[in-house]
DNA sequence: ACCGCGTTGTGAACAGCGTTCACCACGACC
DNA sequence: GGTCGTGGTGAACGCTGTTCACAACGCGGT
C-alpha cells in the first residue's frame, strides 16, 4: 500500500463529496459528470469505476444526506418526548433550509422509509433510522400519556408529513417574511400536538 | 382565415396539452422537445414559435395544472367552512395522486402564491386563486367562531403546508397500505383542525 | 533484471438533448 | 402574376450520460 501520492486518490466518497459541494454551491442543474470529473482532476469515464450511474451517485448523495439528518436527530437530547418531537421538527426544517438543493436530492430517488421487512441484523438505512427516531419520540409521548395517540405510526406519519410539507413550502420562493416562516414551523407542530392533547 | 386544413394547427395550447399527455403517460424524463415535436407532426424548432423555452413550456403546464386545481376547489360546495377546508385538503391530495408527475411539475419553477402586490384589476394566477380559496375557507371558519384562529394567513399556510406534505409523502413510494394513506390524509387535517378547536 | 499482469485512467465515439440560424415553400395580397 | 411575410425545415453547435478499445503504470514472479 503505497503512500497516497500527490494526485488525490479517486474514491467513491470523494466523488460524492465533490458532487455535494457542486450541488450545494451551484445547484443540481450544474452537476454534470464531466465537470465533476475535471474538478477532481480526472476525466469522466474514470468516475464509472466507482459509480455505476449518475442516478447511483445521486442516491449515494441522498443516503449521505439522510445520515446527516440522523446525526442531527441524534443530537437532540430533550428528555420530554413532546419537546423531542418539536426539536425533531425544527431539525428537519433546519436541515432542509441549510441547502434546499441537497434536500431536494434526498427525495429524487425516493428511499423506502419502510421499517417494513428489515433484515434484522443489518444496519438500517439512514432514512429509516431518521424515521425511527421520530417514531420513537411519538411512541414515548403516547406511552407517557402526554399525548392521546391511538396509532403511533399514523401519528408519526402525520407529524413527518406535515413537517415535510413545511420544509417544502418554505423553499417555494414565495417570499414570506422570515418571522412568518419561523412562526409557520412552530405553528404546524404545535397545532398537531394540540390536536393530540388528551382531553384531560 | 382559411379553413384549418387537414394538418393540425400548431398552437401553444396544443403543445402544452401534448406535453401534459407525455408527462402523465411516460413521466417528465420522457419529455423532450424533439420527441414532442415529432409527436405533433412537426420538427423541434417549430415549437419555438410558440414557446420561448423548455422552461416556458413547463411553466405553462404548471399554470394549467393550477387552473385545474382551482376548478377542483370551485367544485367544492360545502356550506360549513370547516367541511370546506376538509374538502379542499382532499381535493388537493386527489389532484396530486391523479398524476404525481404533473403534480411535481407544478412546483418545478415555483409560482408565487404571493397575494402580495396584485395589480388589482388583473386576473389572478391559478396558484394564487387556489390559495385564496383555501384562505377564504379558513377566514370563514375563523369568523364564524368554528375555529379559534388568531392569524388566518398563518393558519391557512399551516393547513396548506401540511396537506402539501401529505401529497408529497404519498408519492415517495414507501408503499403504505392504501387504507393507511387514506387515513393519513384525514388525520393530518383533522388533527390540525382539532388544534384550532376553540376551548369552549 | 526483466517480463507479464491487472488496475486505473484516457481519448474517441455514440446517441440524444436544448437551442440557433440560414434558408425555403407556400398562401395571401396588390 | 409577382411580391411579401409567415411558419416550418435541415443542419449545425455545444452540451449531456455512457461505452469501449487502448495505453500507462506499479506490483509479483521468475
Amino acid at each position: 500500500m503505497a503512500l497516497p501520492s500527490e494526485r488525490a486518490v479517486l474514491t467513491r466518497d470523494a466523488i460524492v463529496a465533490a458532487a455535494r459541494e457542486v450541488i450545494a454551491t451551484s445547484g443540481l442543474e450544474a452537476l454534470s459528470l464531466r465537470r465533476l470529473a475535471t474538478g477532481l482532476g480526472v476525466t469522466a469515464p474514470a468516475l464509472y469505476a466507482h459509480v455505476t450511474d449518475k442516478e447511483d451517485l445521486l442516491r449515494a448523495l441522498a443516503t449521505a444526506e439522510f445520515d446527516a439528518l440522523v446525526a442531527r436527530f441524534a443530537a437532540v437530547d430533550e428528555d420530554d418526548p413532546v419537546a423531542r418531537i418539536r426539536a425533531h421538527g425544527r431539525a428537519y426544517v433546519a436541515h432542509a433550509r441549510e441547502s434546499p438543493e441537497l434536500f431536494h436530492v434526498m427525495f429524487l430517488f425516493p428511499p423506502d422509509l419502510g421499517a417494513a421487512d428489515l433484515p434484522e441484523g443489518r444496519e438500517l438505512p439512514g432514512a429509516t433510522q431518521a424515521f425511527a427516531a421520530a417514531f420513537g419520540a411519538v411512541e414515548d409521548a403516547a406511552a407517557s400519556g402526554a399525548l392521546a395517540i391511538d396509532d403511533p405510526l399514523l401519528a408519526a406519519l402525520t407529524l413527518w408529513s406535515a413537517m415535510h410539507g413545511v420544509a417544502t413550502v418554505l423553499q417555494l420562493g414565495l417570499d414570506l417574511p422570515s418571522e412568518v416562516e419561523d412562526a409557520l414551523i412552530d405553528e404546524v407542530t404545535d397545532r398537531i400536538l394540540a390536536g393530540y392533547r388528551p382531553s384531560v
